[in-house]
DNA sequence: AATGAAACTACTGCCGG
DNA sequence: CCGGCAGTAGTTTCATT
């Protein structure tokens, strides 16, 4: 399942992964590689699957959204079924922003943002709660985030 | 905090929110507005935070790291020394990719990665496990993942 | 807010190692 | 097979109206 990638494709993740808006020519200039050649190195990474698309950096707070939750989800039962229930309609609700399917201690960790305190609480009551099979659920509020290099430090 | 996103201004961002990689152009000719109009109001949305940035969609797995891990860190001792302590020595781990600080059961949320379970558990025991002031831990390896619209579903 | 111009970027062949 | 060169189409970016 894994593929090729040398230590210039890797550059390469580790530049775009710092600001994916740059160019491939500004790339190639600055790792002494011509524009075509570091473009068809992106274009193979991305047919690989190795690089799967771009995506917005959104500041939810400044959307009105200011509280961010992760909800841990512990089923009641856990048959087949009650699996793709529950996911059908746990990406139904709008406020859900992720849906993690994990092991351990809780079936499914949801990210889930609201507009503030009484919204939050508004959808856990009238949403989350009322979701199919739904048994404990443990919730951790957001205070900051930081996201780092991650793979491409250690690779 | 909040700025003035118009509904126009939300069909762009769920736009490239689905396909960050879109032209203005393309983007403008979709929605009846001239390309500068679109630019202009994406550039708009830049200026004023809402979005920062794009951000690589990246397959962890076909870069050869097949487990995700998802610790929740409760730390023995909380004074404002511990915490900056924490995040120091936590962000210079190349496996962990997002450190979240957050309000409950636990103090740190972790996104982890690593090559595979033994590798995990070397990053547990001598990475994680080392931490200044670390107390409790709990894991949860994520076999599926979904992301949703989110909050511009919702707005 | 549209138009037009200049610079840049993405993408395609073709050729050399 | 990978990289450089040259060329075209489309995009960004800015000045002007």
């Amino acid at each position: 399942m894994s593929v090729e990638v040398d230590a210039t494709d890797l550059a390469i993740l580790r530049a775009l992964a710092a600001d994916a808006t740059r160019s491939a020519g500004a790339l190639g200039r600055e790792m002494g590689l011509s524009q075509p050649a570091t473009w068809r190195r992106i274009r193979r990474l991305e047919e690989a699957g190795v690089l799967k698309g771009r995506r917005l950096r959104l500041d939810a707070g400044r959307l009105g959204f200011g509280v961010t939750v992760f909800l841990g989800v512990k089923l009641a039962t856990k048959g087949r079924v009650s699996l793709d229930d529950f996911e059908r309609a746990v990406t139904a609700i709008p406020e859900v922003q992720v849906v993690e399917h994990v092991l351990g201690l809780y079936d499914y960790r949801l990210r889930i943002i609201a507009r503030d305190l009484p919204d939050f609480e508004r959808v856990l009551r009238r949403r989350i709660m009322t979701l199919p099979g739904v048994g404990e659920v443990e919730a951790n509020v957001l205070l900051s985030e930081e996201r780092l290099p991650g793979p491409l430090g250690a690779a």
